[in-house]
DNA sequence: GTTGAGCGTT
């Protein structure tokens, strides 16, 4: 069973869980991602195309783009796309609101897209010492 | 006429 959430005077209070006998107390961002203004949407029906899935979700704020993954080859959908709005919080209210929720016969997946990385994280670090046996020698 | 968990063609 999952925490609850209640809020006191603008305050959350997050309760623990209590599984055998034990108390858990689960992380906002154990079991999703950290809230973005992208949204990854699966679960989609094979039918269902980009516009369809604009007009709903463009109930929740400002949609900057919808993006539908289709098969390279064969043109059609691979049941899952991505929507992105202009501020976290209307993705969060549309998250919310549209996640688990049937959508032309199949239940929607609905959470926050994974960060897009532009660019390789290498890292090149530039220390001294590395190499010759002596890290950062100082004299 | 098919399939069903997932993180993306600039």
């Amino acid at each position: 069973m999952k925490g609850s959430l209640i809020q006191i005077s603008r305050r959350v209070i997050r309760l623990p869980n209590i599984l055998n006998g034990r108390l858990y107390f689960s992380h906002p961002s154990a079991s999703s991602q950290p809230p973005n203004n992208k949204l990854f949407v699966a679960g989609l029906s094979w039918s269902v195309d980009e516009k369809s899935l604009n007009d709903a979700f463009s109930s929740f704020g400002q949609v900057t783009e919808v993006r539908i993954m289709y098969d390279k080859e064969t043109g059609r959908s691979r049941g899952f796309g991505f929507v992105h709005f202009s501020k976290d919080d209307e993705a969060s209210c549309a998250k919310d609101a549209m996640d688990g929720k049937a959508f032309l016969g199949r239940p929607l997946r609905v959470s926050f897209a994974l960060e897009k990385v532009r660019g390789a994280p290498v890292v090149v670090p530039r220390l001294t010492g590395i190499g010759n046996g002596e890290i950062n020698k100082t004299r």
